[in-house]
RNA sequence: GGGCGAAUGGCGGAACUGGUAGACGCGUUGGACUCAAAAUCCAAUAGUAGCAAUACUGUGAGAGUUCGAUUCUCUCUUUGCCCA
């Protein structure tokens, strides 16, 4: 017998499956479609680990769907824009499209040798101009449906990347790419009108049943719907001003007024942008972040006005207007009244400048005596020192009570305010798609015609001129529509917008003449199953969600409103980070170990200090190239590795050890698959064991369906060493070589979803390539005759006896009775009562 | 501060609708093979006591419901993620 060769194994299965196009798909409406989706990857360079579990998992799926009858389309694409292209680009002087043509190149032939069940015929690149040509017209048909606008906003500008932000890319006040701290600009932006799918996307998260909760949650606080009331406030002073609107969730808390915060982007500023101490005063406040988070911790300051607004539950009362930097112009109306005793903000701001700290609430086990003191109490209730309002219990009268007393005096309105902002996608950057706008001289929008699509992106472009480099090119930006002199466009549009719809391209990528083929999409949206990491759980899921509404938005042909049917969101692959004395990060393969200290390697002298175990980066060099694990152990080593240790939808610690198990274990299985052979082909037994393995093998496809069903797919792997385990043993004894290979394919078939070459391999070997279905367990084999009784006594357990299925409690008492048992537990003691499960437990209780 | 989740041997993790806790793997220990080592194979492996059969304890802590709780309820601790 030859040693198990993973490497001709393999090319031989990834050469034919190609060869035979094995994985392609096509519409085929009389079979049930299976449409297996995994996140696109950035072509970065190589893939990563996590590209591994990622791609790994879909394939388990996608082959499993298949074996189970459904016509899969299991597509790949590239996500192929992107800064990181640039970047490269400009360090080493090269073209973004050929350092990622080149990366495509490297990633595809790695995840070839992968084994993966992926239909290449429908593979995409989202910097082609055949799929953005697509883009900008679905840009185009939003325009004229209203969803596109431009508008002068602020910004958050990343000063490294010399880019928009968009604020889910703002992390902590600094850019998510570049680290920068995060600056506030004014630009003419291009808007998706996302918001005004609000209530939508909210409402459309009840429907997806196959997501995981913990996604839609996420989503649900990024829309975040508040229910409230805008209040218009009647202002008295030096300024044409006669009232300001606000937004509020808590009107209830009216009594508590002490004063009023605008935004400094708040249009009553145009009053103040000559006076000097203004202008510093909002020149600070643009060093505060924009996020929420920041506003939350940052200090709060204030510029006073001369304006006075009145308290219109309370005329008598007059409170300062102030501007603040913790009010945003894009929530509400940019301003708030403020509240000191009922809301953290208001509280320190008021401490700050001395205002009136007036409790109106008091919690449920206090008196009307009670005063909010160190901070702001903002939990339930019942309203004090709030006149007619007083005793209205806080919020589930007082807010909606408040409301109607609002609007019987028309001085209020209930409304409904959504946290989610239209989605700015303009980049001042050169690689991404070319936004198909113009600007005539006199900075008048127009429509780049339909005919005259694509845009394409200009080659041979200078990306060391500052800003964005497609603005320099101006035999590319000056053109003529209808005679007429028009400047283009010079940003391009955010990423996110490629992935927005990829889901569709994949439907119909060949189809040159529109983004999709609307049959094509009729039979394979939306994606049964979409798996990916969970940090797009907000981002590129809504977005792409939005897109679906967008493009179904006044078209009646587009009959699904959700892209994802079912979502999974995979965990990520870990391993420990380690240091030297210098601090240092060093990679796994730069230190070694002496007994128990770990030292850099040819340094004895440099201790390795070992950190926690992160998720894989570039930066902690805590990474594992896949390529070098492949070319070791082999595709289905590390396919079995990747989803032995832990369930999918939680971090992977990497280990050598396990990665070595693993790959010996494929050892061990194909020195039994020759011992199996053997036996096959030496008919001799009349078979004793027979039934005991088909019992087995019976359970077994039930284990084993119902484990892929739930993505238990580490339980899998256990049930496949479990498996070996068992034949190992049984192969020892007498078997029919008949039942032997009956049992035999369908086994090397429950297998075949993890580890698809070694199986097709020795499918091959034993002649046993026809009918390969996905088996199905026979229900009256599933369960066994005798069964283990549990026998309890007061609750506790004691013993296990053997006998007949479906035993009556009766006779089980009395098998009960005649067993040492009874000698130990029961003599002179009387049974008061008796809990009987059937085929599984008695339980005996006994007075003592 | 709010929301959601998690906590099980030395480690990663199993356990169907409440019904034999610790499947499977790693590691460790002992043994076989070998001049020796590696590899491989066999065995043991939650803790305590015992030669053993066995007994007691045990799923983050504490209570509760139940004949019976890793599973359900409440309180707390720690921790992760998201939002602030």
């Amino acid at each position: 017998m030859e040693r198990y060769n993973f490497k001709t194994v393999e090319e031989k299965w990834q050469k034919e499956w190609i060869n035979k196009g094995v994985f392609r798909s096509e519409v085929d409406n009389s079979k049930e479609k299976f449409y297996c989706l995994e996140m696109f990857p950035y072509p970065s360079g190589k893939i990563h680990m996590g590209h591994v579990r990622n791609y790994t998992i879909g394939d388990v799926l996608s082959r499993y769907k298949s074996l189970q009858g459904f016509n899969v389309m299991h597509p790949m694409g590239w996500d192929a824009f992107g800064m990181p292209a640039e970047n490269a680009a400009r360090e080493n002087n090269l073209d973004p499209k050929e350092w990622t043509n080149k990366n495509i190149s490297t990633m595809k032939s790695q995840l070839k040798r992968l084994g993966l069940s992926i239909d290449w015929d429908r593979e995409i690149s989202t910097c082609s101009e055949e799929y953005y040509k697509h883009q900008q017209l679905f840009f185009l048909e939003l325009y004229d449906k209203g969803l596109v606008y431009r508008k002068e906003n602020y910004v958050n500008w990343d000063p490294v990347d010399q880019t928009v932000l968009a604020n889910e890319q703002v992390i902590d006040g600094k850019g998510w790419r570049s680290g920068a701290i995060v600056e506030r600009k004014k630009l003419n932006q291009w808007f998706f009108n996302i918001s005004k799918f609000s209530q939508e996307l909210l409402d459309g998260l009840d429907e997806l049943k196959l997501w995981p909760n913990k996604v839609k949650v996420m989503q649900k606080n990024w829309i975040g719907k508040s229910f409230g009331c805008e209040i218009s406030f009647k202002v008295e002073g030096d300024l044409p001003v006669k009232e300001i609107k606000c937004f509020t969730t808590r009107p209830d808390t009216l009594f508590g007024f002490s004063f009023l915060a605008l935004s400094v982007d708040h249009d009553i500023s145009k009053y103040f942008l000559e006076d000097k101490a203004f202008k510093e005063f909002k020149s600070e406040c643009s060093k505060t972040g924009t996020t929420e988070e920041a506003i939350a911790i940052g200090e709060k300051i204030g510029f006073k006005t001369n304006l006075e607004a009145i308290n219109p539950l309370n005329p008598a009362q007059k409170v300062p207007v102030y501007f603040a930097n913790f009010v945003l112009m894009d929530y509400g109306f940019g301003a708030v009244f403020g509240c000191p005793a009922h809301d953290q903000r208001d509280f320190d701001f008021a401490k700050k400048y001395g205002l009136e700290i007036k409790t109106v609430v008091r919690p449920e086990n206090e008196n009307d005596k009670f005063k909010v003191k160190n901070e702001a109490y903002s939990g339930p209730g019942v309203l004090i020192n709030s006149d007619f309002l007083n005793k209205l219990k806080v919020p589930e009268e007082s807010i909606l009570k408040t409301i109607d007393i609002l609007e019987d005096k028309k001085i209020g309105k209930k409304k409904i305010n959504f946290r989610l902002k239209d989605w700015g996608v303009s980049r001042q950057r050169y690689w991404g798609c070319p936004i198909p706008m113009a600007y005539d001289e006199d900075g008048n929008v127009t429509t780049i015609p339909k005919e005259d699509l694509p845009v394409k992106l200009p080659e041979n472009v200078d990306l060391n001129s500052k800003g964005n480099p497609l603005d320099s090119i101006i035999n590319w930006k000056n053109i003529m529509i209808g005679g007429k002199k028009y400047i283009r466009e010079t940003d391009t549009l955010d990423t996110f917008v490629c992935s927005s719809w990829y889901y569709l391209r994949f439907c119909s990528s060949n189809n040159s003449d529109y983004g999709y083929k609307q049959e094509e999409i009729d039979y394979w949206m939306p994606v049964d199953q979409y798996i990916g990491g969970v940090e797009h759980a907000i981002l590129h899921l809504l977005y792409s969600r939005f897109f679906t509404k967008a493009l179904g938005y006044k078209n009646k042909k587009f009959k699904f409103n959700e892209p994802f049917k079912g979502l999974f969101t995979q965990g990520m692959v870990c391993h420990e980070t380690y240091k030297d004395e210098n601090d240092n990060w060093l990679s796994p393969d730069e230190i070694e170990l002496d007994g128990q200290q770990y030292y850099k390697k040819g340094n004895p002298n440099n201790k390795v200090r070992v950190g926690p175990s992160e998720s894989m980066s570039k930066s902690k060099k805590n990474v594992i190239d896949p390529e070098n694990i492949i070319n070791n152990y082999g595709a289905d080593a590390v396919r079995l590795f990747i989803l032995s240790d832990s369930p999918p939808e939680k971090d992977v610690q990497w280990s050598d050890q396990g990665m070595v198990a693993s790959f010996k274990f494929l050892q061990k299985l194909w020195i039994l698959h020759n011992k199996i052979k053997e036996k096959i082909e030496n008919n001799k037994d009349d078979g004793g064991d027979n039934e005991k393995l088909n019992k087995f093998t019976n359970q077994m496809i039930e284990k084993i369906t119902n484990n892929l069903e739930d993505f238990s797919y580490n339980v899998i792997i256990a049930n496949i060493y479990e498996t070996y385990n068992f034949i190992n043993k049984i192969i020892e004894k007498k078997i029919d070589s008949e039942i032997l290979k009956l049992n035999y394919k369908k086994i090397l078939i429950l297998f075949s979803p993890a580890i698809p070459h070694f199986t097709a391999e020795c499918l091959e070997d034993l002649n046993l390539v026809h009918e390969i279905k996905w088996p199905k367990a026979d229900k009256n084999l599933l369960e066994e005759d005798k069964i283990d009784y549990v026998i309890q006594i007061n609750g506790k357990k004691r013993a296990i006896l053997k006998e007949n299925r479906d035993i009556d409690q009766d006779s089980l008492v009395s098998k009960i009775k005649l067993n040492k048992l009874s000698d130990k537990y029961l003599k002179d003691k009387s049974i008061s009562k008796i809990i009987f499960v059937r085929n599984r437990l008695i339980n005996l209780i006994i007075n003592e």
